[in-house]
DNA sequence: CAGACCAATTTGGTCAGACCAGATTTGCCG
DNA sequence: CGGCAAATCTGGTCTGACCAAATTGGTCTG
């Protein structure tokens, strides 16, 4: 069970995500809501300190409206990931571009940088993705960890920070759909198989290569995954970003 | 004038950034804080509200904890810069190696996807940057824009949020800085050419490798920042950021 | 009739004091 | 010394109130 003001600002920037208030609109006033959510005007004050937080509404004294998606936070994107009961292929896309980009940084990072002994470290998290007798949770786990790894270890605080909301919030989605689009686990494999020779003799150049290639087999992997969703009659994909 | 709240959260934020609480401590409790702000609890639970949400401090009943810093918002960045005097140049390095990588992925995306409007637009921002009657302030907001505009074409509303929020936070620092170092103005315009060179013809290598050496010229940049910032007696350069 | 101006109302910000449930601490007892 | 129960403390919620700023609506003026 969550607290009520917690209830108050998930179900509020829930209702604002799916347009029932639109960017511009004034939201009901704080009395107003307190009293449609039975709640103390205390409560409904915490939750929309929340939601000022989160970039969904400005508050400002005489009057709270909604505020552009573009201008919230970075986390919101959890909660439009959860929005269906399907995650959004696109949004999803638009993660893993980025997710790739930054891992690749902190990749190429590590390789000129790191010591001979967290190089190791790293080694083993790769070798492990060639292990093939991980089923397909366990593989899932270790690729995340291995990128968590490259992050961790890359010293770029920024990198961490962003990757960390990011793993954090679409991690649960990841996971859904694993069980409805399967990566190419071939494919990868052979990626893994040269970012382990890459990291060995620090090669930057190679490094980058192999993320290019990965974010480009995650690209091929959504896409088929919003092609699998548009398919399906029931689970209509969710309406584009803008 | 901010609020009450507002000025307790940034308060204990700083107290907590400084190192006046560590990671793991228990913070004072509500009552507390309340009597030592003079404010009520009502206010002092609203910031702390914030701390939560900034992620550094994490509310159990019972009592609550200063959280690690690796485990924040990204909005902290903003709290860091602005701790010093001066801001802190390894972590605007940072911050640079992540927006030129995300900033490079707009472009690759635009160039790749975007109508021949968009690029027109883009371009035209780009060739202002060739003016050579710029001054250093209209300059910098000049590349501002020009990133900006990359980030809103590209049609990535994760890279948008992002960027959005990393260049709000440091810009301020970004002009404090300029007067203190300085681009290398002829390097960048040269960049600058090719990069609008390449959007003419939608190369996207071509692209690619202008922001790889744009994160190579802001590198250079920053460490020469870094460099200054030692050497001046008065202003030694913050602690690293471990 | 359009526009400037003023008053009533509404809204957010803050305060005081209180109660509850769960966690923590204390202290007694075996 | 270890274990268990009571006292205390902490966060979560509530009622009801006041202030200053913003919004609103109507009036007055040109």
């Amino acid at each position: 069970m969550q607290t009520k003001h917690e209830h108050i600002a998930n179900t509020l920037t829930d209702e604002i995500l799916s347009g029932r208030y639109r960017p511009g609109d004034r939201l009901p006033s704080e009395r107003e809501l307190a009293t449609r959510f039975h709640a103390n005007r205390g409560a409904v004050r915490e939750a929309m300190s929340r939601l000022s937080q989160l970039g969904v509404a400005a508050i400002h004294p005489g009057g709270t409206r909604v505020a552009p998606i573009d201008e919230a936070n970075l986390d919101i994107i959890g909660y439009m990931l959860t929005a269906g009961e399907l995650p959004d292929a696109k949004l999803l896309d638009q993660i893993f571009q980025v997710i790739d980009r930054l891992v690749g940084m902190a990749a190429e990072n590590v390789v000129s940088e790191a010591s001979g002994k967290e190089i190791e470290n790293i080694r083993t998290l790769v070798q492990r993705l060639l292990e093939p007798s991980l089923d397909g949770d366990e593989h899932t786990a270790a690729r995340v960890e291995m990128m968590r790894a490259f992050m961790l270890t890359s010293d770029n605080l920024v990198c961490q920070l962003i990757a960390r909301s990011l793993f954090e919030q679409f991690a649960p989605s990841l996971s859904a759909l694993e069980h409805y689009v399967q990566l190419d686990i071939a494919a990868f494999t052979v990626l893994m198989r040269q970012l382990d020779r890459a990291l060995a003799v620090r090669d930057r150049d190679a490094v980058r290569a192999v993320f290019d290639n990965l974010a480009g087999l995650h690209r091929e992997t959504m896409l088929r995954a919003h092609a699998a969703a548009a398919r399906d009659a029931g689970n209509q994909p969710r309406a584009a970003l803008s």
